[in-house]
Order: structure tokens, then sequence, then C-alpha cells
DNA sequence: ATTCTGACGTGGG
DNA sequence: CCCCACGCCAGAA
């Protein structure tokens, strides 16, 4: 049977992850705190690779700890994360968000 | 079962 | 910020 709710990490991650306000992002960190598992943040990497099956959830919103655009590539394309991101008003150089602090979303303080 | 890698983070230097 | 090392958990070979 199919668990609609969520008692597996992965599904955790993609609440958190479709949660993120638009023109906003976050860390792997920041979610993995959120989640119980500071530790963890690579799973959360993870689950976003599984969040394929998930179009509600934004991974382009998501990012390392340095705001560095880490996941690029991982979507179709080169640069299309980026487009994505300056899409939304954030300002994206060299693979790297500037303004990271100013576009910085934390599931703790917000959610 | 073992080994390695991976969309990371933290601590020490 | 850089560099180096360790921890973390899940999945693939």
């Amino acid at each position: 049977m199919a668990k609609t709710n969520d008692t597996g990490f992965f599904e955790k991650v993609y609440q958190v992850a479709s949660q993120i306000p638009y023109g906003r992002v976050t860390s792997y960190g920041a979610i993995a705190k959120y989640l119980g598992t500071p530790k963890s943040a690579r799973m959360v990497g993870w689950a976003m690779n599984a969040s394929h099956n998930n179009p509600d959830v934004s991974a382009h919103r998501v990012v390392n700890r340095i705001g560095l655009l880490s996941g690029k590539h991982h979507f179709e394309g080169t640069n299309l994360m980026q487009q994505l991101l300056e899409n939304e008003g954030i300002e994206v150089v060299e693979n790297q968000i500037q303004n990271f602090e100013k576009h910085f979303w934390d599931p703790q303080k917000e959610l």
C-alpha cells in the first residue's frame, strides 16, 4: 500500500522542499536539521535525487551551505537550475547565489 | 556481506 | 574564504 503519510525520510524532505516560498532558497543542512538529522544532510540531497517523482518539489531552490548550486549538474542542460533561480529574482554568478543570506529560508525559523 | 560513491556539514589548521 | 579529515546514511556494483 502506498502510504500517503510521511514516515520515510524522503517524504519528509519533499514536504519541506515543497514549502519553500517563491524567490527563496535553503540549504540541505537546514532541511536535515529541521528533520532532526543535521548530520545526514547528504541524505537530503539524495532524497532530492529521488524527487524526480515529486513534481511539487523544487530542488532548484535547495543549495549547499554556501549557496553554491552544487546540484545543477543533475538538472537538464547546464544552466537550467540557474535559469530557474534567476527567474525568481535570485542573482546567480558562477553557480553561486549572490546575497545568499538575503534569500535564505530557514524551515526551523520560518516554518 | 563488502566497498565505494554521493545534490553535505562541521571542526581544526 | 581555503585545505584536510571525519561522520552520516542510502543505494549501486
